[in-house]
DNA sequence: CGGAATCCATGTGGATACTG
DNA sequence: CAGTATCCACATGGATTCCG
């Protein structure tokens, strides 16, 4: 059998070229959505308390992530006109329903860190 | 309760700055390995075969991306030494496992289209 | 056929400074 | 506190050309 693009996956095929759902990978694909959903976890959680939690993220790519997220419905932002200012942020039911598929990633990766490093040894050596 | 980046996740904590399983996380979240990883499916697959299945892709990226997924040891490379040369791609074990957490990243964004552009025009119109 | 090498445009993201 | 704005360095990745 001779597989192509077009029929390797089903309808909102990303294998093909224009699919939005490509875009969707692409955010995903960014170096800290993955995380930043990850530290929203259950709760409603500060700005200030995500940058302290996703460690090396900048507070300006926080705030993209943050806003891309929002954009995708998949993050709801409260503002509490308090002085100082308080914003909170939390997932959405869509941005919940993300967070199994990205919790099984970062398992993954944890879990096969030593296997994968070793393969990389053992290939800069010269396999 | 308070949370921070040391507990918040277990041990091999993608969330701590210097933590190699961010690497991994990085690597995943490239323009293409998701769609390559998907691409090999279960079978033996040639380059210029997976250039076509993965619309879009141009040859340098899909060599640099099996040889990152080489250098993990999640695809095995063989060459044919026929005339003209052949050469196969397919996933190794670990590679394999890697295989569900990403189909359901794929399911996911395939299953979210509609739900994720509605918000984004909404954000956009200036929600 | 399956690359490697090169050139170059663009995007991503960090550092810093300033603001409501 | 929670941003916004700017500047800039580097990585990503596309197009093209050449090679075993």
């Amino acid at each position: 059998m001779v597989t192509t693009a077009t029929d390797v996956a089903p309808p909102g095929n990303p294998y093909r070229d224009g699919c939005p759902s490509r875009r969707i990978l692409d955010r995903i694909g960014d170096r800290w959505t993955v995380l930043v959903v990850g530290a929203l976890g259950d709760g409603s959680v500060r700005f200030s308390e995500l940058l302290r939690r996703v460690e090396g993220i900048s507070q300006k790519m926080l705030t993209q992530t943050l806003r891309g997220l929002e954009r995708d419905g998949l993050v709801a932002r409260t503002v509490f006109p308090e002085v100082p200012v308080r914003v909170e942020y939390r997932l959405t039911h869509a941005g919940r329903t993300l967070r199994e598929p990205l919790t099984a990633l970062r398992e993954w990766a944890v879990a096969h860190l030593g296997e994968v490093s070793t393969s990389q040894a053992a290939y800069d050596t010269g396999a």
